[in-house]
RNA sequence: GGGGGAAUGUCCCGAGCGGCAAAGGGGGCGGACUGUAAAUCCGCUGGCUAUGCCUUCGCAGGUUCGAGUCCUGCUUCCCCCA
């Protein structure tokens, strides 16, 4: 692949953020002639977008920043179907309710990382149910049902592990990728949308929609995908004890947002740093460079740079600030997350264990009680013991809070108030 | 419609002569070592008012002192035939 001369494949190209791009010089040109508009599709199965669909907003992000005018499609219409893509079971079924709850607080991330608007490269909210829910089905399928060829829907990768497996893809799925094409097509029409992009496991439901719009004598589409993020030593990123990194505060604090990125792999580090984060390549070659110990300071630029896009400069110059306190300091971060409860319980006599439960550290007692024998729990940084000991007021400290660690990273302030 | 197979510890995969809180992995968590890293090693990986009590093997019944294991019905999924 040869060098882009348009500004924002450039960018992308220069961050590792393509895997596949469908005629890379048409689209490369294409982006040299004025505002274009792209899009990228986020399905409504949760409250909130993770850190994998993150790339696919940064995406949109850079294509604004070089000009241009990004679309976030709402798969308020898909959704209602679930996109097989990739997945060896169906999907449970969303009910219109959870799906338009879900769609509300997804919306909430977006603001913060695209510029909505009515000017001309300002980004536009789209829901597909707009569209989807009203189609005609005979009508459908003789419109764009006709283009699409099962014998090529069957080859592609995305299905072919539930088919290989022998397990049931059903009618209802595998129509998700029709509707999917359709969309890009319907886009194209209403906001003169060239371009698609995702993730790499979209790269088939993308050219689905590439296709259809040539098959029905509609213009040339474009599609782009990122890489699937893997750590270095192989595992997908975004997943942890609790579930996925969520973006959304109030599923995934901004602390836990932070630590997460803190602990980065060393072998991470510049990769991360060029995929999520805005800083000049320079100053990321000189972080990356850093050798041994020192790539801490990197593992921090990149936690904080995160951070900030996802959840505003504030919390995440807090959240690093907590940090500090917390690890190289020693001392008592008194913004550390906090569990408070009334004083009466508190001084009524809270068993360790359960205080530990109750600071939601823990799943159960019974978790505490092996935590407690493999000595990973602390009450203000004094290794517990006595699986029966007893909390009082003795165990406040003068900030009237008692500092409940599970392992060296976990950390909450009980307060009896 | 007919025939065959499957469902196990609420993360996943997977053993399981009628005595089972149920083998073994993976993943995860904690500890040691480090740099809040990786690799490695060790431990843990149903719940609770805890020398005991309660709930778990798709669902509902039954046989039995005792059922994940045997019987009956049901549900879901898969395969083959029509």
């Amino acid at each position: 692949m040869t060098a882009f001369k348009s500004d924002f494949l450039r960018v992308l190209d220069e961050r590792g953020l393509i895997h596949q791009v469908a005629d890379p010089e048409g689209l490369d040109a294409l982006c040299r002639t004025g505002v274009q508009t792209a899009y990228v599709g986020y399905d409504a199965t949760a409250t909130s977008i993770h850190i994998g669909n993150l790339i696919t907003v940064t995406l949109l992000y850079w294509f604004q920043e070089t000009g241009h005018r990004p679309i976030t499609l709402m798969g308020g219409g898909t959704s209602m179907v679930g996109d097989p893509s990739f997945r060896d079971d169906q999907r449970k079924l969303l009910s219109v309710e959870e799906i338009a709850t879900n769609i509300e607080s997804i919306k909430r991330v977006f603001g913060r990382i695209l510029r909505y608007g009515d000017g001309p490269t300002d980004a536009l909210m789209v829901n597909n149910a707009d569209w989807l829910l009203k189609l005609n089905y005979v009508e459908f399928l003789r419109y764009v049902g006709r283009h699409f060829s099962v014998n090529r829907m069957l080859s592609f990768d995305s299905v072919k592990l539930r088919l290989d497996r022998d397990q049931s893809l059903s009618f209802l799925e595998f129509n998700y990728m029709i509707m999917q094409g359709y969309d890009f097509v319907e886009l194209n029409r209403r906001y003169g949308c060239s371009l698609q992009m995702g993730g790499s496991d979209q790269w088939g439901n993308i050219i689905n929609g590439v296709d259809l719009s040539h098959r029905m004598g509609g213009p040339q589409l474009y599609a782009v995908t990122t890489p699937l993020l893997t750590t270095a030593s192989g595992q997908k990123m975004g997943k942890t004890a609790n579930g996925a990194v969520w973006l959304n505060g109030d599923l995934f604090s901004p602390y836990d947002f932070w630590q997460y990125f803190r602990n980065t792999e060393d072998a991470d580090v510049g990769r991360f740093l060029k995929v999520f984060t805005r800083l000049p390549l320079g100053e990321i070659a000189r972080l990356e460079a850093l050798g041994g110990a020192e790539i801490n300071e990197a593992k921090k630029v990149l936690a904080t740079e995160i951070t900030a896009i996802v959840h505003g400069r504030e919390a995440a110059e807090a959240a690093a600030e907590t940090a500090r306190k917390t690890f190289e300091e020693g001392s008592l971060a008194t913004d550390l997350p906090s569990v408070s409860m009334t004083r009466t319980e508190f001084e009524a006599g809270l068993g360790v264990l359960t205080a530990f439960v109750k600071a939601g550290l823990l799943p159960s007692t019974g978790e505490a009680r092996r935590q407690v024998k493999a000595g990973g729990l602390r009450v203000n940084d004094v290794l517990v013991s006595d699986e029966r000991a007893v909390l009082g007021s003795a165990d406040l400290t003068s900030d009237g809070a008692v500092k409940l660690s599970f392992g060296k990273k976990k950390h909450v302030l009980l307060r009896p108030e």
